[in-house]
RNA sequence: GGUUCCGUGGCCGAGUGGCUUAGGCACCGGUCUGCAAAACCGGGUACAGCGGUUCGAAUCCGCUCGGAACCUCCA
């Protein structure tokens, strides 16, 4: 373990503040996020979360801790709105696309898996389906009707609301006030069964014509929209566990019923620290399929949307994400992400000089200073941007060196080194540049380069530019530094 | 309608009582260069509006305006 470790403060959304972490059991770490529902292609406002999660992991990593992340695959799928009420949503995508339902899943699973790897994000380390996990999807269930806190409706499971509210409060993460939400429950389907509109479905009885459903105590149904997650948490992570992840927008319901589920079954609180990531949003408004303000990944790395300028590069992508903080909401547009591309760019290039630097007497900086800097950013709240914004601190500094304006000693210039990849490539995820020493390229290059070089000695600035205007064209950018000309 | 959150300079985006005029991009001036590009140095414009608390507020409170999330599947 690291020494900074014992300095990280996470928010909390139980407390709504930023809390000193200690993890259950020293040195190790828990942590579930919500992963996504395999009815579809992921969209970028999906692969926000699993970045900014993806960023705790590696920070948590790079601590020293040893961390179990489980991130789920949801393949049965919740229900749908509109005139599919009660139906799956899996199983309403797959009857149009006359496709077996777990082809849908091994489809989109595998694009997600795709896309994911695109943005560099760690796999997690258990990546449970709920269809994987019916066994102990109904297991929890007969515990919480054992508990009374549910009960039975006409080959349904409900989850009694009102009576878990006596014991335990009701909105713990949400926020908010049970006579609220009482006042506030519309009309759904299946109302009926249920003893109250806010009691929430363990299972669900199957009609004739669903397509996935499984045998259970209660008859042929399918589980509730809410109980994989407290199951195959509860299962890899146990009753209680350090760190639940994911979006905003799962707080309630969502959320609140993982809290009232794993409470009603085991009889404390399953999570100790709530993390939520807040929405991507898309001309102000949060991404989303169902509305049809998203855009794909693949749209974006292929310059294909009618809402982006050009392609960008999936590193640039996670750069802009990493520029903001995982709590504020991000607004995506073409002009944001071109200003990303150049951080980037200039960031990368910097480490890149870096590794050459001449080493010196004495420094005229205080780089150890300057890499608390990059821990302190991190530890309060995973705070990435004020990290980007030392690393470019850092960055002004390596360029200063270089053009002779400040010194660095060869011991300052290994910790800058160390440091500056392990934030950039293991905590931030970007992924280290492409060695451009293409082995056939590089002497075709050395060639011309020494050829425009005679030309400029002999002040022939025709044929010079002529060859750094042919480059440019073919995509190489020439450069004429005091030590010479390279090229990228 | 209810609950919660937000409104920062040309753009993106940190900061939450009194040195950050964070940082990136863009812009202007300078250095370097044959000219550029890159880089370096320097520069400007800001805290939605109004009122209040305070010795002092972008930061706390109230109101107004604008926007968002959730309340129903959603990362």
């Amino acid at each position: 373990m690291k020494e900074q470790a014992t300095a990280l403060s996470v928010y909390n959304t139980l407390s709504g503040t930023k809390e000193s972490f200690k993890p259950l059991n020293e040195g190790f770490v828990g942590m579930y996020v919500c992963g996504p529902t395999v009815y579809s292609n992921v969209h970028l406002g999906n692969c926000r979360t699993f970045i900014s999660f993806d960023l705790v992991y590696r920070y948590l990593l790079h601590l020293g801790y040893k961390v179990r992340y489980v991130r789920n695959i949801t393949d049965v799928g919740h229900l749908v709105d509109d005139a599919d009420q009660g139906e799956d949503k899996i199983a309403k995508k797959a009857r149009l696309e006359q496709l077996e339902p777990m082809e849908i899943v091994q489809m989109y699973t595998l694009d997600f898996h795709n896309v994911m790897q695109q943005f560099n994000a760690l796999p997690p380390n258990i990546e449970p389906t709920a269809t994987g996990h019916l066994i102990e999807q109904i297991e929890m269930i007969q515990d919480i009707l054992d508990n009374g806190y549910a009960y039975e409706s006409n080959g349904s499971v409900y989850f009694d609301v009102e009576k878990y509210n006596e014991a335990h409060p009701y909105g713990a993460v949400s926020g908010r006030k049970i006579e609220d939400l009482i006042a506030n429950t519309r009309d759904l389907d299946g109302q009926d069964e249920k003893r109250a509109p806010l009691d929430f479905a363990l299972w669900k009885n199957a009609a004739e014509e669903h397509i996935m459903k499984w045998p259970s105590p209660w008859g042929l149904g399918f589980p509730g929209w809410h109980l994989e997650c407290s199951a195959m948490s509860t299962k890899y992570l146990g009753e209680t566990f350090d760190i639940h992840g994911g979006g905003m927008d799962l707080k309630f319901p969502h959320h609140e019923c993982e809290v009232a589920q794993g409470t009603a079954a085991n009889g404390s609180t399953p999570v100790r620290y709530w993390m939520h990531g807040n929405m991507l949003t898309l001309n102000r408004k949060k991404m989303s399929k169902s509305t049809g303000n998203s855009i794909s990944p693949d749209e974006l790395f292929s310059g294909t949307s009618d809402l982006m300028e050009k392609a960008f590069d999936p590193m640039v992508v996670r750069f802009f994400m990493m520029q903001a903080h995982y709590r504020s909401t991000l607004d995506f547009t073409s002009e944001a992400l071109a200003a990303a591309e150049k951080g980037h760019e200039r960031l990368m290039e910097a480490i890149s000089t870096l590794q050459s630097l001449k080493a010196s007497n004495e420094s005229t900086a205080d780089v150890p200073s300057l890499v608390n800097a990059f821990y302190d950013a991190m530890n309060d709240d995973f705070n990435s941007p004020i990290l980007v914004s030392q690393l470019f601190e850092a960055v002004k500094l390596i360029n200063s060196v270089r053009d002779g304006h400040a010194s660095l000693t060869e011991a300052d210039i290994d910790l800058l080194s160390t440091e500056m990849a392990a934030f950039v490539y293991d905590v931030l995820g970007i992924r280290p540049a492409e060695e451009k020493g293409e082995t056939r390229l590089s002497p075709v290059m050395d060639l011309i380069l020494d050829l425009r070089k005679q030309a400029r000695e002999n002040k022939d600035w025709a044929t010079s530019d002529k060859i750094r205007d042919g480059l440019s064209d073919a995509g190489i950018t020439v450069k004429d530094g005091k030590e010479g000309t390279t090229w990228s």
